[in-house]
This record gives structure tokens, C-alpha cells and sequence, in this order.
DNA sequence: CTGAAAGCGCTTACAG
DNA sequence: CTGAAAGCGCTTACAG
């Protein structure tokens, strides 16, 4: 391994001045900084992360916790989160699991290999995650949040998509709807289902508590669930699942019996993930900005670790509805 | 932070001692561990990695370069890649770019903050990374390879994949195919053809050069080739795409024109991924995977880490062909 | 502007 | 079995 030292001898000056030369606002002159630069280049130096790590305390690395990248919405927010911390300087370590990585992606934080960690999937409010979390440590959570919890959160204003979705349906004469959700123990479904219901009551439909059916975010599961739905008999026009993800096995399962969508129901998503936009879905969905999420979670980070003592902050950013063709053939009207 | 010093004084013993207790092979008496862990855990003590990494020159690090998560493939890559590592006690780092990130990969490891690199996307041959590669590095591509370089790889057959699809349509009497393809950089779209046009070519069923069409990896490209193909006005019963995302495309395109998937055109993907069994593509394709060739890849790393002199390896995994609904609609006959 | 020196928090020979 | 000590490769006051 070539070090500062290997560095300072071939330039004939001090390890400490090979150190300046790198430093942002070091003060050396004009000559050294020359001669210092070109034996760096003919020794190959490159500066040992783990020395700068352990003297300054930074290692300019963030975690990032997600739970299932078979969803498309994850890969997109993580490609996000990675152009979002690039521009920045920072590298992702990425835990992909089943909910059993929260816990790791601490330890990783008290261990010093990451700098802060973005949580996109936290569900259960385990006392341990949630005290590890209140400690204003430098962490953030997107997408799925817990409210009242005192660390700084970023989500799709959930309730308010679910309204659009809502306030869209019945406009448009389509208010003998179901739910079809995701796990009850994320936060997006809830309050998906809860701002959908809400307005429907509010507009004098109140959803029959056997048309919203909870499983978990997986094509599967939305599949499933729609069998269901038509198997149980109760007349529906349409269907709003808390994700793009459920809505396609949702689609694949009304197709397969036989149904045409839009004539015969009317399906709506969440997310507006890219496969949404393919021609064998045209899926109405609520969108939710990934960029915006990840770019708003990267400065709340960021900020954080810079000011551990700043104030926390809750964002939540306005979701819009994107029409196509699972919910009306006459894109002309919409 | 709590150091291991802090530990010591609370125990009463050498700030070395703590050290032992963590230790694997490390010869502390029974008396002295007991007093040692409860006082790390009195104090709340968790090694420093900075430290650790500076005094062992292991991160239990390794990075990923991938290039682009719409593909379904790679998420499916780099959760297998994930739990591989997981496995081993590994970290994963990832970079997500359009093949910009190789040289920041190979920086990683000149600094210390990986152990090693899975590189799953390399495309041209640059002669710096080449050069780099040849090195005996601890790296190993994955997926995507680059022929007669000396360094450890892992692929699928991707010749003998496209010859089982040149094999099951001439059996089948659709041997007027066509071919769409992703960016000619990639090992696994050349190879794909080749073995694809030398099969067909074979069985007296050579492949016409206008229907051999090439973009990039993405459902637009597919679209737009599959549209290409039925405007040329060539009679085509059967495409062969070299993955499943340009396959989704194609047939949203085809759909799109009025054609009946499998009545009227046979599609065949490769890589079998999880939408390729959904209803709605219901995609025969060829499968690769990913958990072996992941595991595959993680052996060659870590071995590789921990032998750099070893000799190289290259792996070649046997595909194999997954009949679904677009070729054959008769499911009891296949 | 530059050098000598301390120290970040560990691991691991070396003695005893 | 345990302690004192060196050293991994940096950064950064402290002098000059």
C-alpha cells in the first residue's frame, strides 16, 4: 500500500505537508503543492479511507434499509436516494430485507461504518427502533414513516392521494368501490385506506367494510385479493389498491376472470412506478415523486449529521393523480 | 463514542484484554470474559470499524456496480448478491449508474473502503479498466463478461440458453424469427445472438439480417423494435428477445397493433424474472439463476480476498427454458 | 508556509 | 492468561 509517507519522500517534504495538499483549505505554496501532486501521481497515492475515518469520525457513507426490491417502487427510490447522495459525495451501503435489517443498519451507525441511514421501510414501531430513532440520531425515514415519533420524515402526503383517488371515482360515477391493501402494519396503506374511506363517507359512499381487503404488497397478494373480491359477489366498478404493485396482480386476476378493464371495472394504483405506463397495465395511479422524496430525505440527512441538535422535520409532498387507461378509455374527456 | 478503553476501566482489566474478549481465537479466562462483557454492555460498547479497518485492512465490505434498476433483473441480482454476502458477514456498498461507476468501484478498493467488487453490468472494454481488472484484483464480473480476460467471472450460458429458444421454435415450427436485442456492448446480447442465428442457421432456418434488431435494454426499445419488425412488412411467427424487459416491450407493442400473443406471434425473454410468470405476460423465457449465479460470485470474491494469487475462474451456469403461455397456449402439450 | 508530534481506537506480537 | 507497547495511516493543533 502506498502512504503519505511513501508520498512525502519522494517529494522531499514532510508526511504532514502531503496531508495539507489534500486538505480543502490548506495553505501551502504554489512550488510544494506542484512537486507534492506530481509524486502522488507517480507513486499512485490514494488516501487510506479507514485513517481518515477513524481521525475525523466521517467515513461519507449512508445506509439505506429497504425491505423489498420485488416492488418496483424500491429500486426506484433507491436508484434515487443514490443519485441524491452521489451529488453530494456520498457512497450507500444498501441492507435489503424482510424488516430484520433496521436493527443492523444502527448498530452500523454506533460502529461508525456509515455516517446516517435512510429508512424506507419501517413498520412495526418495535420500543427499541423507536427509542434508537427518537435519539435525534442521524437518521431519516421515507415513504414509510411513524407518526408522532420525534426524527425527521419524508412521505407522499398518503391520506390526500387516497382523497384524489377518491374525489375521482365518484366524479366520474364510479363509487361502488373496493380496497385492496398492503400490510396493515405500514403506514402507507393505512393511511391510504383511511383518506380513501374518509372521502368516500364524506360523499355519501361509505365503503363496505367487506370490500377492503388487506394482504401484503405483493403481486400475489393483489391477485389474490381480487379473486376474492369477485368471488364474494358484491358488485364493484372499481378497485383502489395502496400500490401499483397490487393493482397489477389485481389487473392479471380481473383479466383472467374474464373481466375488461375499464368496461367492466376500473382499477387505480399508488406510486406511478415505471410499469405503470406500460401499455398492458395503463394504470391510473397516485404519483409519488421519488426524486422529490429522495432529494428532500438526502438534505434532512445530510443537515442532520452536520447538526445533530437541529430541530427535526416531518415533509410531506403532494401527491397527483395520473390518469390513463385502466380507469377511462377516453383519454380525451379526461 | 465508548472506546474500549472505557470497557477496561470499568472491568478493571487492559484495554488489550477487552480486545481478547472480541477475538475469535483469543485465549481469556472464563472469569475475566464474564466481567469484560458485562461492562461492554454496562457501558454500551461497540468495536469502532474505522479502527478495526485500519489495524486488520478489512472493511467486511464489498461493493456492487450496477447500472440500471428498471431492468427487473437487476433488483432480483442484487437481493441475491445481498443475501450472499449477508451470509458471509458482508457488507454491501452499491453504486447505480449507467456504467460511469466502474472507475469508482476500483478507486474503493485502492482506498480501503471495499474488500472487493461485483461488477454485474461491464459493457466496452476500456483498456484502463481492463488493465485494471487483469490485475488480479479482487473483483469478479457477474453476468455481463468479458471474453479472454483474465479474471474471475460468472455467467449464464448465454449461447446455449439462445440455442435451447432456436431449438424449442423450430420443433415447433416457428422458425420465421426475429431477433431483439439490447446494446451490442453487452457480452450477454452478442452472445445471445450468436447462439441464437447459429442454431437457426443450423436447422436451414438462417436468420434475416433486417429482422435482427438492436437498442438498448429498456421496455421503450422493445416497443419501438417490435413496431420496426411488423412495419417492415416481413412475415414473422416467433421474436426472440435477449431479455424479458425488451420482451414486456415487444409485446405491449404487438398487443398494441392487434396481434394475439401466442395465436398470432410466439415471444421468448430471457432471464425469467418475476414479471415473466405474471398473468399478463405469462412469458416463456430462459431462465437464469440469479441465486446461483450470485452465490457463485460471492465464493469467487471472498476466496479471491482472501487468495489473491489463486488462478482465475470462469463459470458458465446452465440455463434452461421456461414454457409459458406467449409460445404455447396449449400448457398440457408443451 | 512547513515540520515534528500527538492521537483517533483498535489488533497483536512480545514478555512475563 | 494478562499487560505494556507498538503501529495501522491519516488529520490537525502547535511551534517556528
Amino acid at each position: 500500500m502506498v502512504t503519505s509517507n511513501d508520498v512525502a519522500r519522494a517529494a522531499g517534504v514532510s508526511q504532514a505537508t502531503v496531508s495539507r495538499v489534500l486538505a480543502p483549505g490548506a495553505r501551502v505554496s504554489e512550488a510544494t503543492r506542484d512537486r507534492v501532486m506530481r509524486a502522488m501521481h507517480e507513486v499512485g497515492y490514494v488516501p487510506n479511507a479507514a485513517a481518515q475515518a477513524l481521525k475525523t469520525g466521517r467515513t461519507r457513507t449512508v445506509g439505506v434499509v429497504v425491505s423489498d426490491l420485488a416492488n418496483p417502487f424500491y429500486p426506484q427510490m433507491l436508484e434515487a436516494l443514490s443519485r441524491a447522495f452521489d451529488h453530494a459525495g456520498y457512497r450507500l451501503t444498501v441492507w435489503i430485507a424482510d424488516g430484520t435489517k433496521n436493527d443492523a443498519a444502527l448498530q452500523a451507525i454506533r460502529e461508525g461504518s456509515v455516517d446516517g441511514v435512510v429508512f424506507t421501510t419501517v413498520t412495526e414501531e418495535s420500543v427499541e427502533l423507536r427509542s434508537a430513532l427518537e435519539r435525534r440520531g442521524p437518521v431519516v425515514l421515507v415513504n414509510r414513516t411513524v407518526p408522532g415519533l420525534d426524527c425527521d420524515q419524508v412521505s407522499s402526503a398518503n391520506g390526500r392521494g387516497a382523497e384524489l383517488v377518491a374525489d375521482y371515482l365518484i366524479e366520474r360515477g364510479h363509487a361502488r368501490a373496493a380496497f385492496i391493501g398492503g400490510t396493515t402494519l405500514a403506514t402507507t396503506s393505512r393511511s391510504r385506506l383511511e383518506g380513501f374511506s374518509r372521502r368516500m363517507a364524506e360523499a355519501g359512499h361509505p365503503l363496505d367494510r367487506r370490500l377492503s381487503v388487506h394482504g401484503e404488497y405483493s403481486h400475489a397478494s393483489g391477485y389474490r385479493a381480487m379473486i376474492e373480491l369477485l368471488e364474494s359477489g358484491e358488485p364493484i366498478d372499481a378497485v383502489f389498491c395502496s400500490n401499483d404493485l397490487l393493482a397489477f396482480g389485481a389487473m392479471d386476476a380481473a383479466r383472467a376472470r374474464g373481466l375488461r378493464i375499464p368496461e367492466d371495472l376500473w382499477v387505480v394504483g399508488y406510486d406511478d412506478t415505471d410499469l405503470a405506463s406500460w401499455a398492458a397495465f395503463d394504470l391510473t395511479t397516485v404519483r409519488q415523486d421519488t426524486t422529490q422524496l429522495a432529494d428532500t430525505a438526502a438534505r434532512l440527512l445530510l443537515s442532520r449529521i452536520a447538526d445533530p441538535a437541529r430541530s427535526t422535520e416531518t415533509h410531506e409532498l403532494e401527491p397527483s393523480l395520473v390518469v390513463r387507461g385502466s380507469t377511462d378509455n377516453q383519454k380525451g374527456t379526461a
